[in-house]
DNA sequence: CGAGTATTTGAGCAGCATCAATAAGAGTGG
DNA sequence: CCACTCTTATTGATGCTGCTCAAATACTCG
């Protein structure tokens, strides 16, 4: 696979930039293009009727996102921090993969990477404590390369309390009263709001 | 695609029946099967080392399931009632994927109803209260043909308090008070355990 | 019918949500 | 660069929800 597939999809592709805090797309819309993270992240959110906002995953680099059911996006897509996507048109995509049939089998992996951050994701939730649902998101976070840094033990967060809170089922006030617990009790060391030191030998403990 | 991808699969498929309450395979199990549930249906269940037992998805008649990561099952399969299934080889299947791309779309339309019912699970997690994680599942469940008569609005349930508390992300005790709660303020009327009738007036106003 | 399993019910406590107020940080324009 | 505004984060007080441990009851299956 890999590298022929790559190419050819690279035909088709266009080139894309977006500074922090900006929607790529919005559940609902139709589904015209398919993207991939060449650099920067962001997030899968889902608007509920009863006012409930979920963040469904995070997004890292080399990730493809955008591929839609019902030719209509399934949930919103917004940025964290400035991020360079490729774009792909669908339509495109599609007949294309009628020559190359290795794209479906790249979309088949997206889609397998998709489903495990799902699995990790329920996992989390169903954790009997917010202490431990939020240790445990720490303990994945911590696996994003770029955002932790192994010599010093700092985490830097780029998403805000409440899209923690929204991706663990939890409220924002909870969070930040665990982040102050987690501190108080030498598990972490807030350097700042965002920049968050992590004591391993503690945290691994639980 | 449908018709004839089904015909070529066909081809490589063997019938299998399994009791109610058998396992199909064990996460950490060598992945080699593929499997196509005919009649009945199942639960995907994951063990954590803490002693935690999640369950992951509830699968009904015409779903694949075991497409595996890592060559290993990421989680296990038991049967709820009596199932009638198809198991194909995976190592066939990808050989005769090379030949007939449409058996990998296929899979990937199979991943992509994955996906949306983990979204479904999550939202249900998500709810701020187990009675409307509750009353979220049994609205869900209702969607389910088989197990739901629309002319007596009986629900037939056809897993344990525990499935449901494990899959919700709560304790079967509460499961349990919930249904008591929903009988006493009439959203719901229980027959016995099983079979439930829903007040769909009550219920859809939450 | 009897043994094992599943479900219900009870009492008490811990944890989290809610509402509310304050503090810290980020962004903007003079 | 500072003052001002707006957003994000923290902290407090209170009550409800759901967990824990424990016991009783209902159900299932050989």
């Amino acid at each position: 696979m890999g590298d022929n597939t790559f190419s050819v999809l690279n035909t088709i592709c266009t080139d894309l930039k977006k500074p922090a805090k900006s929607i790529i797309f919005r559940q609902g819309e139709h589904a015209d293009f398919l993207y991939f993270i060449q650099s920067g992240a962001l997030k899968l959110d889902y608007q509920l009727e009863d006012g409930r906002n979920l963040v469904l995953d995070f997004l890292w680099p080399d990730r493809f996102f955008g591929i839609a059911e019902n030719e209509t996006y399934a949930w919103s897509a917004t940025t964290l921090v400035d991020v360079h996507l490729k774009r792909f048109k669908l339509s495109s995509v599609q007949v294309l993969a009628q020559e190359h049939p290795n794209i479906t089998n790249l979309l088949l992996q997206q889609k397998m990477a998709s489903l495990m951050a799902a699995k990790t994701h329920i996992t989390l939730m169903s954790c009997p404590t917010a202490t431990s649902k939020l240790i445990g998101f720490l303990l994945e976070y911590k696996k994003i390369p770029n955002y932790f840094n192994p010599s010093t033990q700092v985490l830097t967060l780029i998403m805000s309390r409440k899209d923690i809170a929204d991706y663990l089922g939890m409220t924002f006030e909870t969070t930040s009263r665990i982040f102050k617990y987690l501190e108080t009790n030498g598990y972490i060391k807030k350097l700042n709001h965002r920049q968050i030191q992590l004591n391993m030998h503690k945290l691994q403990l639980t």
